[in-house]
DNA sequence: TGTACATCAGTGAACGCGCGTTCACTGATGTAC
DNA sequence: TGTACATCAGTGAACGCGCGTTCACTGATGTAC
């Protein structure tokens, strides 16, 4: 990974970064369809072949659009989440499972909700290559899963912390998912409990939900800004995820 | 609107549709983005300019498949619903408080919920035509929002329902938010209170984040099909929407 | 019922444009001795 | 430190393709008298 720093691995680096800088602004003029390499050259003032030292194809292009993306989403989420485990902060984590504790991990889930959508709101078009409609033709490579459980993982750590403070909470009724969820508590959080892993997977389908809908324009003339309806719908899924009474 | 039965206007009426079904099959392959009319043409057998007698731009076509698409989606809905106000089923708006006429109104939510995930999974690129990724360039005319607030209404009649039954459920603590909630109501349910329809918005939103999600292959290899959790998400929605304890 | 005229569906050619990708090339940068 | 060779960024032309939209046209269908 770490490049020789010579003069023409730093102009490649420095291109490459070009590339994709512009292929995003493309991307939030015209949606992700239209991405033209032909079009990225020419504002840059290169030959269009001459992008294929730098992406062997508009598929591979597109799939470095997307991993940055996640990563930029997961990075914010875990800057904005890092001020709760700072060393001038108390780390909630290890203390128990007392209400002040909790309501701790809760702030930390809604500062993560609040994140995501002021991260998908600047920039619509990057959020929309992540969870909006399938590029055509395009199917995300497997490259692409660690950056997006990164995103995910933002959301469970609150819950696995209060897990691991002594509230796991409990089973599902159906046997069947109750398995799903176990499984799938490997990756998110080896402790929550099923019933939280839930509640969990629901409160990030209805954060996404609430920006897809947002981004889409369908609040348009009722709500929007959405920020009042936001916070009150993040205060309730607190309260669902059982991190306030 | 009632169109003269001549033989010209069956035929015109007919290859209409045949134009939009072969546009629907073409964005089932390709996505929104790259809908050609010359494709369309070439499949159904004509020149690419004969379909400017149907339709004056892409646009236009596009914006006929949008409407088309709310329109079916809240037809499967209303469908969906006539069960529940069916003269042979008791109508449970009229009956009461009782926690009966409630669960009567949560199980037509609940089918709301449910009906909404099979219609699109049945067709994910009408439904990513409707609530995915805005299509570059286009930007959705007026005619599309009245059967928009079509498909929403199917998810508020219930609570609308619970409310003339005598428990409209009461404010919201922001006082902004209570005004907004109170102007989007007079569209959705008048009689709804803000606490529940603030419960209303985020529930359909879970719901949209959750039909998202899933077509987007976010569930891959956790959950999917998804149809246990869908149903447990439910349920609890069912909860917060003050419609079972 | 028959005729004259108007409407309109569909044709075929053309305009002007854009796209992704390939290939042989040149000249500058980096490496090994 | 200097030279010979290998690497690689960027060029420019080309291939083969697709697109939305326009226009003058033809022939069939519908309308009015």
């Amino acid at each position: 990974m770490a490049a020789p720093r010579t003069a023409r691995a730093i102009a490649r680096a420095e291109l490459t970064q070009q590339i994709k800088d512009e292929a995003l602004r493309q991307l939030g003029d015209a949606g992700a369809g239209e991405l033209s390499l032909r079009a990225i050259s020419r504002e840059l003032g290169m030959v269009s072949s001459a992008l294929y030292r730098y992406f062997a194809s508009r598929d591979e292009l597109l799939t470095a659009l997307i991993i940055d993306a996640y990563a930029d989403l997961a990075d914010a989420l875990d800057a904005a989440d890092a001020t709760f485990s700072d060393p001038d902060h108390a780390t909630p984590a290890a203390t128990g499972t007392e209400p002040a504790a909790q309501a701790a991990q809760a702030e930390r889930w809604a500062t993560a909700a609040v994140t995501l959508r002021d991260w998908a709101l600047a920039q619509p078009h990057r959020y929309s290559l992540l969870y909006g409609t399938p590029v055509p033709g395009y199917r995300a490579p497997m490259e692409t899963t660690v950056p997006a459980e990164r995103v995910m993982l933002a959301f469970f750590r609150p819950l696995e912390a209060v897990a691991l403070a002594g509230d796991p909470a409990g089973d599902v009724a159906d046997v069947g998912l109750n398995a799903e969820l176990r499984a799938a508590g490997t990756l998110l959080g080896p402790h929550i409990g099923p019933a939280r892993l839930a509640a969990g997977v629901a409160a990030l389908a209805q954060v996404i939900g609430f920006v897809t809908l947002e981004i889409g324009g369908h609040f348009h003339g009722g709500f929007e800004p959405a920020d009042a309806l936001y916070a009150h719908a993040i205060e309730a899924l607190t309260g669902s995820l059982g991190l306030v009474d």
